[in-house]
DNA sequence: TTGTGTTTTATTGCCTCC
DNA sequence: GGAGGCAATAAAACACAA
């Protein structure tokens, strides 16, 4: 029997148990299948449990490769007395499975990663408004020595030196400030 | 034993590709 | 148009506390 064949065999046995189709106008909304009737003979489908050893031998494979092309499927179910369909609904709920928790894995890691570059941020923060205030210290510390300036010829000497280590101190405030903001644009912090 | 939550197997409708 | 994949869902099978 053709893959279409069974479609269509299935589609005859169930028609009634679906609702009708959605409403004119409205966006495609998947039909919910109706819940089968107690004591429906015809359509009562043994649900089996497959075997450990069948599980085993299908983990196996769904290891190697996790699609399933037709003679890989028909030799599988061969190998362990199942039905190929079988085969195939064990690899498409498997291969479920399997996306639920390669989602699961990447939301984790993703959380990990925000909670550091959160952690990472707060320090920046910090280390921002320490910056901040090494630069008012500077401009203070410059005020203070451009203001009494020029006084004393005999402390031009002092004065130079101490309005030299101002304008290095000054400009490793603000070189640090700014590379420290290039870097927080650059990576969106 | 039974009620309830979880897992596994199976079905259906829709979509894409060839 | 047929084959196969996926999402959503049903329902059987199982686990387990009460």
């Amino acid at each position: 029997m053709t893959h279409v064949e069974e479609k269509m065999l299935l589609s005859s046995l169930t028609a009634e148990f679906y609702s009708q189709t959605p409403p004119q106008g409205e966006a495609k909304v998947k039909r919910r299948r109706r819940k089968k009737a107690r004591g429906d003979v015809d359509m009562e489908v043994k649900k089996r449990r497959l075997t450990d050893e069948q599980v085993k031998f299908l983990e196996m494979n769904f290891g190697e490769e996790k699609k399933l092309e037709s003679g890989r499927k028909m030799h599988l179910a061969s190998e362990i007395g199942l039905d190929p369909k079988q085969v195939s609904v064990w690899f498409q709920n498997r291969r479920a499975r399997w996306k639920n928790k390669q989602m699961e894995e990447d939301y984790m890691k993703l959380k990990s990663m925000h909670d550091s570059v959160v952690v990472e941020k707060c320090h920046l923060e910090n280390e921002v408004l320490k910056l901040k205030k090494r630069l008012e210290e500077a401009e203070e510390l410059i005020k203070k020595i451009s203001g009494g300036m020029g006084s004393s010829p005999s402390s031009s000497f002092s004065n130079n030196r101490v309005e030299g280590e101002a304008d290095q101190l000054m400009y490793m405030s603000e070189y640090s400030y700014n590379g420290l903001m290039d870097w927080m644009c650059l990576y969106g912090v």
